[in-house]
DNA sequence: TGCTTTAGTACGTGACACCAATCAAATTAA
DNA sequence: TTAATTTGATTGGTGTCACGTACTAAAGCA
């Protein structure tokens, strides 16, 4: 179990720095005892990023790759475009490129219609691993909410969905 | 904006698999369109993370160092516990101090009862990076969830809590 | 006083991630 | 059509980070 995320990441001890951006009109005063969306939410990715990578790790892999292959599911992009969908700066994805075709999990392929262009896909193995990866995070993740209710659990499905929804198509 | 988080991290575009895991017995279906609590915890912790890193970014640190800035905030901690609270090596936490030591943002100071431990603490400038990140992060955060509404806000904060709660104190 | 455990560090390795520079193909302009 | 620009990707250099192993020294125990 690599992530504690046991105390506050972001909060402030010093209790009068309300921070005046959008907390007063819209917050409704969270209940004693709640982080807060900001300290909830940042303490939350680190515990999900966690597992993710307690997961990558038991596969040899790093989150970045795992991910790689998550995204590489259901797409055969470029370069860039891929760059773009994992936030990277497009050099770095050369040598993730590079390293996951070096283990045989991705292809590099020229593309058909832009002479400089590859399209990058997942090979047989990259297909296996990505699949066993994604269930087994997903099990891992449902673990973590294991403790909530049924309804609880859909809320923050529900919630989480919504949330992402309003950045996914930028 | 560095990062996307579209698309499903994890999601199996196999339509027969099925997990056996959790998802039968306790949780409801979620609704279409709803991309169920592993995939939306995995994307939400992405861009959280995405947030984060451009936080970190613009104060010329990393993720890490801000985290451990932010943990630095209210402790001070040894080096071995300072590890297990960010779910690290001690070998990597060395490093990690070192950086952060040289620039001026944290100090060691023996134990006044364990000849071989240190105490690392803020120093002025790392207090006030400490507060500035927090503050920014929290502001950046917000703005995430900002298409929510008050009380959709209230929830997911609140449901978050309640995940994390469950393995705070481990 | 020896033996074992514990706290930190040193060192080597590999993965990332960025920037700046480069190269070739593709596009646009002249 | 040729020249200038933009675009897709790689290369090289730097710095962060994380791990495992090995090592020193202080603590704790017998």
């Amino acid at each position: 179990m690599p992530d504690d995320a046991s105390t506050p990441a972001l909060s402030a001890p010093e209790p009068g720095t309300r921070e005046p951006g959008t907390p007063a009109p819209g917050s409704p005063e969270p209940a004693s005892g709640d982080l807060g969306i900001a300290d909830g939410l940042a303490q939350l990715s680190f515990l999900v990023q966690g597992v993710l990578g307690e997961v990558a790790a038991e596969h040899g892999l790093s989150v970045v790759q795992l991910r790689l292959l998550g995204v590489l599911r259901d797409r055969k992009p470029g370069m860039q475009e891929l760059a773009r969908h994992l936030g990277l700066d497009k050099s770095s994805m050369t040598g993730l490129v590079d390293r996951a075709e070096r283990r045989g999990l991705v292809r590099r392929a020229p593309s058909p219609r832009d002479g400089r262009a590859v399209l990058v896909s997942l090979t047989e193995d990259g297909h296996a691993l990505a699949r066993e990866g994604a269930a087994e995070a997903g099990h891992r993740i449902r673990a973590l909410a294991a403790h909530l209710t049924g309804d609880q659990r859909a809320r923050l499905s529900s919630l989480a969905t919504a949330l992402v929804a309003g950045h996914s198509a930028l």
